[in-house]
DNA sequence: GTGTTTGCAAAGTGTTTGCAATTTA
DNA sequence: TAAATTGCAAACACTTTGCAAACAC
């Protein structure tokens, strides 16, 4: 399917709404991120598809880009494994399935869990969010 | 405080049961790890407490050893992190608090969350734990 | 003695950085 | 044209690996 054809007006008002100049490489990447309903994303695989979009960027766009979007609260880092980020397109509250066997990551539909009722941290910190991660697996063949 | 008096034969056992022999290293990491009460450590930091006890360790034993321990069912990985692991030395199911201004991990007093009910995997998947992260902030000075 | 474990150094992975060249407004 | 952004390559932090020497039983 090729989108390159519309406008993408919302984009640039987007990026431009997070102080962010809509350069080429930020609307490839944004439509990417945006334009195709919830995305669990890590910058390899997003500068991967930027790729196969015929879209010219190189991996450090990609991190710089990421961290820009996540600061502007375009994106959530959600972290499940050690050295590697994945970046969720979804910033609302909710919590996250993480299929050990696959690596992939996906939303628990807001209703389906009962989000905890939390303690107040005894060192006097603030809390800033909680993350719910139900690690899965698939099962055994044997 | 210097412990290197008793004889350890609690430790000797639990390696021992693990199937791992009781070598000098694994015998010292174990110490720090299981005679001090709860912990959360990064390897760095158990490799630095190593060397602190005068004990020689290099840090890829230091890796070794923390996860041979975990397949043993004698520790348990954190991630909060992208790139660096933490290990609990408290095995059984309950949450953590991440103070990400200090990088401190502790955790929640059991009793103290609501653990929450969670949803089936929708991809066949079997849950093999639910992890909860409470982060938090240091109050901001300004 | 035999198999296990260790330590070193090298390699690996994901991520960040410095800086000149390019692009945007 | 002034300031922001990009791409490259080098640097980074953490972790893993290969293999000879040292150790446990």
């Amino acid at each position: 399917m090729n989108n390159n054809h519309r406008p993408y007006s919302h984009i640039v008002d987007r990026l431009r709404n997070a102080g962010l100049r809509p350069t080429r490489q930020r609307m490839a990447l944004a439509r990417i991120l945006f334009d195709g309903g919830q995305r669990h994303l890590t910058a390899e695989q997003l500068h991967a598809e930027a790729l196969q979009d015929n879209v010219r960027v190189s991996l450090a766009t990609v991190y710089n880009t990421l961290h820009q979007f996540t600061s502007a609260n375009l994106l959530r880092e959600i972290v499940v494994e050690p050295g590697r980020s994945y970046f969720d397109t979804n910033t609302d509250e909710h919590h996250h399935f993480f299929n050990e066997t696959s690596g992939r990551l996906e939303d628990i539909p807001p209703g389906a869990i009962d989000v905890p009722q939390v303690p107040e941290p005894s060192d006097g910190s603030d809390v800033r969010r909680v993350d719910v991660i139900v690690r899965t697996r698939d099962p055994r063949q044997s």
